[in-house]
DNA sequence: CAACGGACCTGCCTGC
DNA sequence: TGCAGGCAGGTCCGTT
């Protein structure tokens, strides 16, 4: 589900709730993630304090004098901040029990998510050392991204949405930033100029920025973490509207698939 | 190394 | 109505 913008969206909605709380217990129901949440993290989190919210890619960082509890929310993951006592729903696999009488709840019916620990610096978890720059970041332009392309015969479109070239994009941004760019999703990365790059870098950022600021996309059941919808799927291009005209040039739409994902562009101005 | 396909898991929608 | 099949916002891992 969760793309950079719902994750950010989702750190932003939980931070008041959470930062500077106590974890007066962590309460697995379903510790069967992607990974399993570890046996032992319910005591090793008991009594910590919340002392950030922080967010690298797509994973959020709860860290605490003794470690860091690293999140994913993989494709079907959210969180809430609820009143401790309310019933857990089905896939509401793990509590946050907060010394307010509240709790962060990690809801994942997919279960692709994950909740890690790590004591270490969680830069340095395998997960994370090995991401490539924030696209809001100081790493991530268009020369890097024409640089690190040369070479590669992937297609762009999978080239931006590989977490160790740049994270947070997935699927539905992917196809609105190379729409927004004019370049074709199937075009090998190593075979887009520099300027092309600048271009899609820009996209990147500005639509990803604009997609925080409407709280994300909803496509199905997506909510903050006041259970509240994003509104940037009024503002999506291309996502969802194979068949339907191009915005710019009016020309259908069309629908392709590129590594098992639906891909989506327009085939006038998309080259 | 880079590229590709499969794997993980559940829910929802379509079409027979 | 039931059921099979395909699809979904992610990404790691094994194989070429």
């Amino acid at each position: 589900m969760p793309e950079l913008p719902e994750v950010e969206t989702t750190r932003r909605g939980i931070e008041p709730h959470v930062l500077g709380r106590r974890v007066e217990r962590l309460l697995v129901r379903d510790g069967r993630l992607r990974w399993p949440v570890p046996p032992e993290l319910p005591a090793t989190l008991a009594g910590q304090t919340i002392d950030a919210v922080e967010r690298r890619g797509k994973y959020l960082l709860m860290r605490t004098a003794a470690g860091t509890v690293i999140v994913h929310l993989g494709m079907s993951g959210s969180l809430r901040v609820l009143p401790a006592e309310t019933p857990p729903a089905r896939h509401d696999h793990v509590d946050w029990v907060l010394d307010d009488g509240r709790c962060l709840r990690l809801r994942d019916p997919r279960r692709f998510g994950c909740v890690l620990w790590t004591e270490d610096d969680p830069m340095r978890h395998p997960l994370l050392a090995d991401l490539g720059p924030e696209p809001h970041g100081e790493g991530f332009s268009g020369g890097y991204l024409f640089e690190l392309s040369r070479g590669r015969t992937v297609g762009v479109k999978g080239f931006i949405m590989n977490s160790h070239v740049v994270v947070g994009v997935g699927n539905i941004y992917a196809n609105e930033s190379l729409f927004r760019a004019g370049i074709h999703p199937a075009r090998a990365a190593g075979r887009i100029g520099r300027e092309r790059y600048d271009e899609l870098a820009g996209a990147i950022r500005d639509i990803l920025a604009a997609a925080i600021l409407q709280g994300g996309t909803t496509l199905r059941d997506f909510t903050d973490s006041e259970g509240k919808p994003g509104y940037f799927r009024h503002e999506l291009q291309v996502y969802g509207r194979a068949g339907e005209p191009c915005t710019v040039c009016g020309a259908p739409l069309r629908l392709s698939r590129q590594d098992q994902r639906a891909t989506v562009y327009c085939p006038n101005c998309q080259h």
